[in-house]
DNA sequence: GCCCGTCGATACCGCACCGGTATCGGCTTT
DNA sequence: AAAGCCGATACCGGTGCGGTATCGACGGGC
């Protein structure tokens, strides 16, 4: 099977509309009816139920949809890395959510700069759930992710710390005199509600709270009183003047770990690794 | 880039030779230099050095090999998995060494079949270093795999067994009568060489033993008095008569663990690696 | 109830591009 | 110096992709 098969069967699936997937992908209509017909035809199975009302997703398209993403993201890494390999420059990038492991980061970048043999490391910081697809469709070599919250499946990764969690409030409120929080009180503080963060999709599940792409955006909305937020002890070195926090023992305890793609076996993605390890 | 461009490139980089590379293909020489100057253009780096003499990778080539064997794989395993899943029989496929943990396996198929909502299990046995493969372009869903023999990379796993080795004899060897060996004294044992086993690329290593695809090959050969070898201990469960084992302490130990692909999250494998889990 | 709008499928057409044959140009070998 | 091997180039024909026009089915509205 093509790529462009893959992108165009990619893109009905996701719009469950053959006109704007048209348009979404730039061709009229009508080809790609018969692109879809012929993929279906190629693999024995029906994709999708189409009536001329809607558009929906059989069980076999469901598999393919999830399974096509993949592919497409290995052929888009492919090229990516051997774009980047083409330069000769043989730096390392490496993404991190924007505002989160500020510290452990400048200790991970000042131990690798120490090691032999060390390259140039790129750093781009990126909204929140970014980091895995920079990963697997190759924009980046390593990445720090956050446990529970990152999934890192299919991804190897190095543990480099974990800590508790703590609430962030705006400086000034009640609660910021407490020893102590418990995550049911941190949730249902009346008009200071919990930001909502991007599924790995990109959407945002429904509630009351803000949509939050990156941390910054975050410490903006809570100072102005508008959120509150429970985050790794770390984010306290990023905390302003305006900002109060709590500790609350019951939350999930937040494991911060260095992951790269399995295949991707560089030297200097090793030599990374091995300083990170032994912060 | 699409997919036929990356076949033919993977066809080039192994071949070293456009003409036996483009009859590979089932194609003409010409369009095939074509397209590996199209995709070059595309990607704006030399993959190949060629004379008229030699054809070589460049670095930019040699990564671009690398990755286009993981897509290659994740497109074809899109098309197996939906075919799959097409047909309606949510049936799952296992995939082990021939001869390897057969206990395990049988006990581990018997504890799945008892779970409530379990399905068929096809069981396919396959030569060493094939497992790997099978799950990453979709012919299997789940593998039981050795640690550290075969590589994990990639690959969501969970530990089942661990355990010592042995060194497996022809019987009426004199060193069958010792407690035990040590493994510099089993690869120097005149006239009974260790076997050669296929690297992940289907090559072997190059030296004196026999070329061996799995258990029962190397088996009949030990019997014949042609070779020796160091197995896990539950290799025990398969000896024949004509065999003897005698314990390598200083061997290292063995894992045998479930493997499944990351991102395959179906309730049947989720069902069969707890059945595992628990054995 | 008829008309109209929406949407996927079909019909048909032109052109890009893939793959084929013929040939060239450079290099090695004898 | 001649011959052979090999990748690149030139040129040509056919497949198939993408375009426009239109159909047919289904719903909603006045």
């Amino acid at each position: 099977m093509e790529t462009r098969e893959l992108r165009y069967f990619v893109a009905v699936a996701e719009e469950l509309h053959f006109g704007r997937a048209a348009s979404r992908l730039g061709i009229a209509q009508p080809p790609l009816s018969r692109a879809i017909q012929q993929i279906e035809r190629h693999l024995g199975a029906v994709l999708l139920e189409r009536t001329s009302r809607s558009v929906s997703l059989t069980e076999a398209g469901a598999v393919l949809l999830r399974e096509a993403r993949a592919a497409l993201d290995a052929v888009e890494a492919a090229e990516r890395r051997t774009r980047r390999a083409a330069t000769g420059r043989p730096g390392l990038v490496l993404v991190a959510k924007a505002g989160a492991s500020a510290e452990l980061l400048a200790k991970l970048l000042d131990a690798y700069a120490a090691e032999p043999g060390a390259v140039a490391v790129d750093v781009q910081l990126c909204a929140i759930a970014e980091q895995e697809r920079h990963l697997r469709d190759g924009r980046a070599d390593v990445a720090l992710l956050h446990r529970p919250f990152d999934s890192t499946v299919g991804l190897d990764t190095e543990e480099l710390l974990t800590e508790g969690q703590v609430a962030v409030l705006p400086a000034g409120h009640p609660l910021t005199t407490r020893k102590s929080l418990t995550m049911a009180e941190v949730a249902e503080m009346p008009g200071l509600p919990l930001p909502r963060w991007p599924c790995p999709d990109g959407s945002y599940p429904s509630g009351p709270g803000p949509e939050v792409r990156d941390h910054a955006q975050l410490l903006q909305l809570i100072a102005l009183g508008r959120a509150a937020a429970v985050l790794p002890e770390s984010a306290w070195s990023q905390l302003r003047g305006d900002l109060a926090m709590v500790p609350v023992p019951d939350a999930p305890r937040v494991t911060t770990v260095i992951a790269w793609p399995p295949h991707s076996r560089s030297r200097a993605v090793a030599g990374l690794v091995h300083a990170a390890s032994r912060l």
